[in-house]
DNA sequence: GTCATGTGCTTCGGATTCGAAGCAAGTGCG
DNA sequence: CGCACTTGCTTCGAATCCGAAGCACATGAC
């Protein structure tokens, strides 16, 4: 190869560690998951997720888009949890093709369970290399990436609206 | 805000964040990957995870391990790509056992191809949104975070439920 | 040397995943 | 109302994924 551009090696690193570090968390929690609770990790999330929502229920598509996943994954995913009796489906009066999921007193309760186990082993994973005050702006500085990719175009919306080299306008 | 009760609400905070975001990136990754050069993330991994060694060359099992993977997926995923004579897999002269797999020139030519819009998907999703500094502290920081669950028991050490057995004999 | 154990990779089977296509309900407009 | 288009979810098929089991080479104890 000839020379490309050095690519800002910081840049690079810090990309790099955010899904190496990710991946590593996700693969630990997932096992934990499994072991405590017989859940696989989006299994968790969705439950995790209504379990944030006061009512405790949530519409099919706004889950697959909190837990960032395919719609036909979570129908999936949504089906095997309400045999398992952890969450409901009913349609929703309002618009009679949303699916609104809602957790079960059973689906708690397996929350319940796992948790503590859940922030064990991001304690003893995540925080333990970390101050308090690294936390706070990890939080903090991905917390704003979310948003940004939350905000921006969700899938395809390629840039579109360019136009060729030059004028901008 | 009010005190954490039972979880610490800012280690929660980055804890989502951090899933969110990784999600958010890999998936915006992927399909990019996908149209340029028809590859999937993992399989990009590899080609990236090869590129940076001198020789091009790995281990599967240390290529497995680096880039989080089953070994298993990663001989299917090996396969793939050996068909499609981006890498070569040939047994380790040392132990007979090892299989190394080395990027050929297709090989580095694919990653060459798909790179810059790699670059380009990452500057506009994970760093429009940060300034240098945060750039510097965040590949700190989960540079840190990586480094400490190398490090940690990989698999079993798991704690283990119900009491301690005493002495197994 | 030979056995017991450890290491490296693959195969196998089953579970999970996604996108495309399909179906049904909602909306806007004449 | 009828029609075109949108939206929400599911089904279908094919690809991918993982763990357990298996095979072959390597190493250490004796």
């Amino acid at each position: 190869m000839p020379d490309a551009p050095p690519p800002d090696a910081v840049q690079l690193d810090a990309y790099f560690a955010l899904i190496e570090a990710s991946s590593l968390l996700r693969h630990a929690v997932e096992q934990q998951l499994q072991d405590t609770g017989d859940l696989s990790y989006v299994q968790f999330q969705v439950l995790a997720t209504l379990g944030d929502s006061p009512t405790g229920s949530r519409r099919m598509t706004d889950l697959a888009d909190g837990v960032v996943y395919s719609r036909s994954g979570l129908t999936y995913q949504a089906k095997a949890l309400e045999t398992r009796g952890l969450v409901t489906r009913t349609p929703s009066p309002d618009d009679e093709r949303s699916i609104v999921v809602t957790l079960t007193d059973a689906g708690r309760g397996t929350l319940a369970r796992v948790f503590p186990g859940h922030l064990a082993v991001l304690d003893e994973l995540l925080f333990a290399a970390l101050s308090r005050s690294d936390v706070e702006r990890l939080a903090e500085i991905l917390g704003r990436v979310r948003d940004h990719m939350r905000q921006t175009p969700p899938r395809s919306a390629a840039p579109r609206r360019g136009k060729t080299p030059g004028a901008t306008a």
